[in-house]
DNA sequence: AATGAATGAGAATTCATTCAT
DNA sequence: AATGAATGAATTCTCATTCAT
């Protein structure tokens, strides 16, 4: 239903049969993305992926293992997609800056288009599948807080950026990307990411009074 | 109906016996806040409560019941002390914007370090409880979404914040205000309310580049 | 809604206002009868009958009690209206025997009628309300076969009636009536009871192939 | 699905490993017929049949639903077994028709006594499970009632029995049959199934009178 | 590698009954 | 005599997980 190598991260030339594992994953995230993780039962993931009950746990400890493996590789996937191709060392001005965070929107509004069950899994549900699980995805978000902080700091060391941002800074950058990916994904799965991106942008760049220079021109 | 002991977090005057159904709303803020939702037995409940299990059936039709109640009190508890209290059309300026905002903050944020249990729940639970729970959470949203475009549309058509505001911006402003609030009360409920206002404010209102006057005049 | 005085069986002149007791035993006559005694609660019971939970208990050791009150009450004023008034001593051919089964059917019918809960009630549930209650059923059918083997054999011993009747004739024979009450109270309760008493005592006194004199003279 | 061994209360030829379905439909049988419906857990059920409680949920969707099948299939197999054996059509006289009755008589009270808890059962409780199997076992009475009134309608319009017999009729004859039943397996299970076949056919055709002519002759 | 019938611990929910007022 | 909030034992049902084939 969805594109194959985006979900799989692999090749898939040599036979055009999925594997068991491949199926359960390809099942968990629809399944999960849409019924949420609680509302669906092992049942409705091997059935879903038409393999047996038995079959699953060859290749996965328990239901929280396949959810926990999903939640990995999602953010694995986008961090590679993102910030990791997006060094603030690449900055020298403003307006370079402007570039790369419009790329950086783009690609992180384009990368969840394409996967819209997981990503909508993630937003909705990552920290309420369990305990422990909990624990990991905050360990997850840890981290895409520390490149958010050293990505800002950065800047803000070479002046591209205003100098009082701090981690609380990060965590709110954080949230404005959470809910922008959610309205690009879930809200208005219509609008152009490009027109998006642009939307995004002004807000974490300018904020709602928007640029003044631009203002005080107008 | 409505039960101030639980609302204030007080004693009430005239007796200090909680009611058995307020005993069961408390023992669930702190017991789904804690462990989480699905983590929770009714059993879990009822013995926090200090009741018998027989008696949570009397007040709540099951445990997806006495979480919705909490949802639909959080948020309208939230709505009343803070958007309802703050219009735009009190806000003539930038400076009476900035200062409002500021207000706003510090009562969103203050408030939810209130109620830190609820809060967090609120924040990691609400979409993943149930299919029908999350309808209606979603629909809440929806109502503070169409709040905070309200509100933007109207300083926007004044002039005092730039034009092109949208819903997208409205969701983004909503994610900022999550994880402000995720940090005030999880991550770091330390922090002065005073201190983490006006930083978020600052991101509201300028973004990451800050205001460029005073950038200039740096 | 039904006759009182035909449901309670006392004198209602002196106050217009039932006993506690009384509304619970219309209540349970009604609701059992509808809903079926499994199907009914206590609460459903002293809601119908307008009384607290508490008052039930006053009268009542428990559920089944009430129950067990009902069906004695049923079978001893059945028993009081047919056979006891109908005694074989005072039959002394065939034509006094149609006369007084006659009038027999179109006591049990017309008394069945006017209780039409109660009756279906005793009809569908009697063996089926538990254990102990069983026992006393098959006591009160007992009873009841035992009258109608006693009628039996009497008109048998004075050849008023073949000479080969037994207990087991007693068994159908209650089988027919049964299901008779069961026609004229549940199945077809619009049809003449008179017309219906005809017809049943055709069966009981010539079975299908109907009086042979007659046969043979048409 | 149908299985031979419940039916026929023997053991299977292919195997003697019974499967888990029929160990849970034959120890329904016993322990509803012994201990009633209510009064069975669902716990005594896969106890007595030695599978676990999720075995039992694997066959049928709860108590209610294994005691419809045993309804239905009740039915179904003594229909079969009696009228649908036995045609109006096949009966020419009154010396046929007494022979055919003779046989049909056999034929259930022969079938009952081989299944007496499962007859026991449907006598008892059929009515009594619950508004949802009332209706079911209704509509199961009232096919055997149309059997019953179409086969005494065909005989009473070849002149064989007489012209009156009506629903009311089919009705009265269901019941005798069914205390006849009654009789046979709960009250008088020695006695010889001949002797009561001949007993039940005598008050069925000739009533309490008996055969005028044989009467008249002695 | 794959199967799927069987398991049983564990959870939600009900409702007859009690008892302090 | 009447109340009705509270009780908790009892029961149904689910579903993740196992294991013999």
């Amino acid at each position: 239903m969805t594109d194959m190598s985006v979900i799989m991260g692999k090749f898939m030339s040599r036979s055009n049969k999925l594997t068991s594992r491949d199926r359960l994953v390809r099942a968990a995230i629809e399944v999960f993305g849409t019924r949420g993780y609680h509302a669906t039962r092992v049942s409705d993931l091997v059935s879903h992926a038409g393999v047996a009950h038995g079959t699953f746990y060859l290749y996965f400890d328990n239901k929280e293992a396949i959810f926990l493996y999903l939640v990995d590789d999602f953010f694995t996937r986008l961090q590679n997609q993102t910030l990791d191709r997006f060094p603030a060392s690449a900055v020298a001005n403003t307006g370079e800056l402007n570039a790369q965070l419009l790329e950086m929107w783009r690609s992180i509004l384009g990368h969840c288009r394409c996967e819209p069950f997981l990503t909508a899994l993630i937003l909705r549900e990552s920290y309420a599948v369990s305990l422990a699980s909990r624990t990991r995805v905050e360990e997850r978000f840890a981290q895409t807080i520390t490149s958010i902080g050293t990505y800002l700091k950065e800047l803000a060391k070479r002046g591209i950026i205003r100098g009082s941002v701090t981690d609380a800074s990060a965590w709110g950058i954080l949230g404005l990307i959470e809910r922008a990916i959610h309205y690009a994904v879930v809200v208005n799965p219509e609008a152009e990411v490009d027109t998006l991106a642009h939307e995004f942008l002004q807000i974490e760049l300018n904020g709602l009074l928007g640029d003044r220079e631009g203002l005080g021109a107008a």
